[in-house]
DNA sequence: CGGTTAGTTGAGCTGGATCAAGCGTAGTGG
DNA sequence: CCACTACGCTTGATCCAGCTCAACTAACCG
């Protein structure tokens, strides 16, 4: 069930059997969500933090004029709100992008986690900071890169998560995002994504089509988003 | 010396005595850098996080073609890259934007305090994922808000980061950036910016003057950023 | 008082926005 | 089985917020 996360996880550090047993205890409840569904409200109070099972999730921040900005994308094995368990309630609302499986973790187990793994807290707290890192990435995007690089490095990204998780394959991976879901991860009108897709498409890099993206030319697509996939942190390092 | 620093975590939770006592024995060592110093550089293995206790900092990110993204501004009393124990290297760069006294804690503390002081850990945690929402927010800014709700924006969250430590006076205050920072917090050029701060001080809302933020119209600046504090999570709340 | 850095302003340009229309395809219900 | 609808994608025409380039001014500092 955290097979994913547990391979996230083990990117990163090394993971006890022991340790791998208290994860497995952490999920009390599985929950099937409908596609579209706003799963979390921003300020909301919460007592359990969410694990991404199957399917994608993103987490927003919406504009009283109606306009939505997309800070994160999750896919399986993300622990897509661990955040909320110290923070308590969000500053930002959750959906669901395709149908998802979650897992729900109460608060309170996180709470004796931090009294009795040491290690695996710090592990946990360890991918909390590595999503603020993708947030950083996001923000020189949202600063300063054109149009064609803040998708291209959106594609990037999700290559390199989903070859993670296993959920790639060939010559690229499932891609369920509207282009609408994509304007509003990377600040574009939905017009101007439609036109930059037909450029990557015309430049032969990528193509979305049939809700997949087909890589035609990884290193091209790499150099015009300015790609460097360090701010994922898969160098095995910590403990 | 970490006066500033408990005034925030404060803000957020309750800090006991004992606890304070532990936090004051993180800092190994105090030193002085100067201003536009860059003191940590991307991708640096660090054995030490810094608190910053006097002065201003920032983080950025480069892209190849020297354009720069400020991803996150710092203040007396943040713990500027507590995630750098998780992390052990950073994704970003950190540079004094004025003469700074830092304080230096070292991972083995860190490594200590997780396995001693579970309720401080998970508040030290809880701060790392403050600034995560700071980045969230900053995204909504740089995909979403036009230059003057960007500007307008960053000076509202530094009035309250700043009158939380103590550092507002009057109707402002200290105001250290020039406009080429300015412009690299917000993604604009910095005449962009020079027009824009023209159009705050001819409307009376704000003005920048001397190295220091004059509020002439908190409302309608607040207004004009859409701007929503409950991201800076300043009720208290957890434990 | 000369050099340097920060701020200011004008003129003209452009990447991405806006507005508007049309198209393809997957339901859906009669 | 087909009309109808809805949603996502595509394209054209036009506009404008913010960029670029360039020059000038102000403040500071040694």
């Amino acid at each position: 069930m955290i097979e994913k996360h547990l391979l996230k996880l083990r990117a990163r550090d090394t993971v006890s059997a022991e340790e791998e047993d208290f994860l497995r205890g952490l999920i009390s409840e599985t929950r099937d969500v409908a596609a579209k569904a706003t799963i979390i409200r921003a300020e909301q109070v919460l007592g359990h933090s969410t694990m991404l099972l199957e399917g994608w999730m993103c987490r927003y921040k919406d504009l009283p004029n109606g306009q939505r900005q997309i800070t994160a994308l999750h896919v399986a094995g993300d622990f897509v709100d661990l955040h909320s368990f110290t923070l308590k309630r969000l500053d930002h609302s959750i959906m669901a992008l395709t149908p998802c499986r979650i897992g729900m973790v109460p608060h309170r187990r996180l709470v004796e986690m931090s009294e009795s793994h040491p290690h695996l807290t710090r592990l946990c707290w360890m991918t909390t900071n590595i999503d603020a890192a993708a947030h950083r990435e996001w923000e020189l995007s949202l600063g300063r890169r054109p149009a064609i690089g803040r998708i291209a490095h959106i594609l990037c990204e999700l290559r390199i998560r989903l070859a993670l998780v296993g959920l790639t394959d060939g010559d690229g991976y499932p891609f369920p995002l509207t282009q609408l879901e994509l304007s509003e991860c990377t600040g574009l009108t939905p017009v101007h994504v439609n036109r930059t897709l037909r450029d990557l498409r015309e430049r032969e890099f990528v193509e979305i089509r049939h809700g997949r993206v087909r890589i035609r030319n990884l290193p091209a697509l790499e150099a015009i988003a300015d790609f460097n996939p360090t701010y994922l942190y898969l160098n095995k390092e910590p403990r």
